[in-house]
DNA sequence: CGTCTGATTGATCGAATTCAACCTCCGTGG
DNA sequence: CCACGGAGGTTGAATTCGATCAATCAGACG
């Protein structure tokens, strides 16, 4: 262990090509995994929130060229990889709960592309406030329909591979059709049913609320 | 251990909704995850090769709605739950090993999600020819900028999210700069140099060659 | 107040889809 | 040995979705 770590708004977690020395699990805040292309765009390829692992990857001998970045402040605990590789040697449950987590992550990629691969803008759009919501409600930070979205509209369209434009038109068509409120960083989805519907959600993939084995 | 199994083309290999009684790893062929809407839309999620596991997944106790067919003739290998929960209990080292598997598919994953969410058709299409060629040269069954690839331009324009048509003209494009050369199942790569530089490839995702942590 | 960031709107452009046809190769059966 | 049929690949034309460019707007904050 090493304690707890804060970072502000837009600050850098993981700077790209760096394999820290430690993995960290996010306390408080949003963050996210992206990856810049040369012309500049820009991927979110994870969603981070409180309660998530952020790099349980960089134990393991694994290199990746993306980085990870507050989207709002946040908080993290911090793991030595010495620590966790003594886990492995001798606490196998547990190891394998921590794999377990690292696997649910590969089916919400799995599901991000069929949203981006196959889906409308608009549902995938109505997927991803699911999503959102469904994860938060289950670390109690929602509830009634209702959570705080601190990352903006151009995160957002970074994580579904749209344009600012068309993600702003997408949720648009979600309040005309009544299906949720959006207004500064307070969502409230007014039609949970329906939203599911149009996003065709299914939390399965999220691996919530199961035993561990 | 529970020996081999055969599928023909087009087989299920994985039947969606059910989680098999023992992980596999794929001996010959080429297979795929995939998602199916209600819209009858296809993602293909995952592209296995010879050597790659197939599902990891399901041995810890996740869910999945998604489905595994074979593209081409295929051979897998079965091992038990049992054996693999006897291996975390014993056998760190190997249960690292495993896990990492699962961390590179992942990172294919998010790959992929940057492909489909900022890449153009074109370059989106190199890139995924770049990775087919290194993972076949990494289990000797590609060499020599040429590989043999069974599965269809329809499984491929599911794969990047495309149409067949849109895919059939962003390969022809790679014909006309001279890039590649693709007759039948045979493919092969005439300018690689260029291709990884139009497809941004950068091999370091598969994860080849490292040392076992 | 000005200024800044993020959200919103309009107009135009381009990429990718859709629909429909046609071609090519190859296996099969007469 | 050749006609037939089918699967996969290729092509063209029309359409649609989403991107781009460019302004404008709304609220927060010093």
């Amino acid at each position: 262990m090493s304690g707890t770590r804060s970072f502000d708004t837009c600050a850098s977690i993981v700077t790209p090509g760096k394999t820290p020395p430690h993995i960290s699990a996010l306390l408080e805040g949003w963050a996210g995994r992206y990856k810049i292309l040369r012309n500049g765009a820009r991927q979110i390829t994870a969603l981070y929130l409180p309660g998530d692992f952020i790099d349980l990857h960089s134990f393991l001998p694994t290199k990746t060229d993306d980085g990870v970045i507050a989207f709002s402040g946040c908080k993290t605990a911090q793991v030595s990889h010495e620590s966790l590789q003594q886990i492995t040697e001798t606490e196998p449950r547990l190891t394998r709960l921590l794999w377990r987590s690292t696997l649910a992550a590969a089916a919400t990629h799995r599901e991000w592309l069929t949203i981006m691969g196959q889906m409308s803008a608009g549902a995938g759009t109505a997927h991803l406030i699911c999503e959102l919501y469904t994860r938060l409600k289950a670390v109690r930070l929602a509830d009634n329909h209702r959570f705080c979205c601190p990352i903006t509209q151009l995160t957002l369209a970074d994580t579904l591979g749209l344009s600012t434009v068309h993600l702003n038109r997408s949720i648009q068509a979600l309040r005309a059709k009544n299906l949720i409120q959006w207004h500064r960083d307070k969502v409230t989805i007014t039609d949970w049913d329906q939203l599911v519907d149009w996003g065709e959600f299914d939390p399965t993939y999220l691996q919530m609320n199961e035993p561990v084995g």
